[in-house]
DNA sequence: GTTAGTGCAAACTCTTTGCAGCACT
DNA sequence: AGTGCTGCAAAGAGTTTGCACTAAC
């Protein structure tokens, strides 16, 4: 991503904003504000509440989509606006990308049954994935 | 919903989850655990902890499902398996509920995708409602 | 009478916030 | 130099849990 993002963004510059875009840029599922700081932490010193701090600044300019999952946890990815959403294990937390979002012959529908105007959806599948249904 | 629901999951019946259950049967769209217990303690005295342990017992047992959403709590709903999604404005809150769901299509296909055995999915859409699309 | 259900208070997880100090432009 | 960014510690929301008491079977 370039690192103009941040400036068009009326953002300033930062080393730790970098890393934490760093680190999405490098994932190809969706991560927890932990997980994020877990990584950029090896290279950046940076605190918790920064890392969440930047992430919902982020997420409120557009740059990264934020998604609250059933886990109680809220996932972060780059907004490309070819987003992802989740299959996971309900016994082993393995985590299937899906990577074409299914929703949007959906929502032409409900806009107009409803009139809203969508500004965003959330969804998740959970199940169990082949390695824990033969082990159970 | 039949009195012997309880019974036929091996679970007491009690004052205070039949008056859960019929609260959440007398719902059209699915309720947080704070306004059941709000319902509930207009008729029979219980404690919100009661509450959530009663929920998520009636919900492992399949009676109920239980669903975080994205504004952090959790709703429960009577799993009639015709269950209901949300769509909720950003701004008033307002909730208008999803009739049918439009996932089994989508379901069927990460099946064969991904070798999953699916149980469950959330879904739910975001965006401004009509009312506050004009008063702003 | 026994086991499951309940109330209360305390604890827990994830996330947010106030304030003082630091770094980017 | 000025404003926005950051760290730390404390607080907040929603939910869960330990333990003693109570009610259903």
């Amino acid at each position: 991503m370039d690192k103009n993002v941040l400036k068009s963004s009326d953002l300033k510059n930062t080393k730790r904003r970098m890393a934490i875009l760093e680190v999405l840029e490098n994932s190809s599922i969706p991560l927890t504000a932990e997980e994020i700081y877990s990584h950029v932490i090896k290279t950046v010193h940076l605190s918790l509440s920064t890392a969440y701090r930047t992430l919902g600044t982020l997420s409120e300019k557009g740059i990264l989509l934020k998604n609250l999952c059933q886990d109680g946890k809220t996932y972060y990815q780059i907004n490309s606006h070819q987003h992802k959403h989740q299959l996971v294990c309900t016994l082993c937390n393995q985590t299937v990308p899906i990577d074409d979002c299914p929703l949007s012959i959906i929502e032409k529908n409900l806009i107009k049954q409803t009139g809203f105007t969508i500004t965003g959806h959330s969804l998740e599948f959970s199940g169990i994935c082949p390695k824990c249904a033969k082990h159970n």
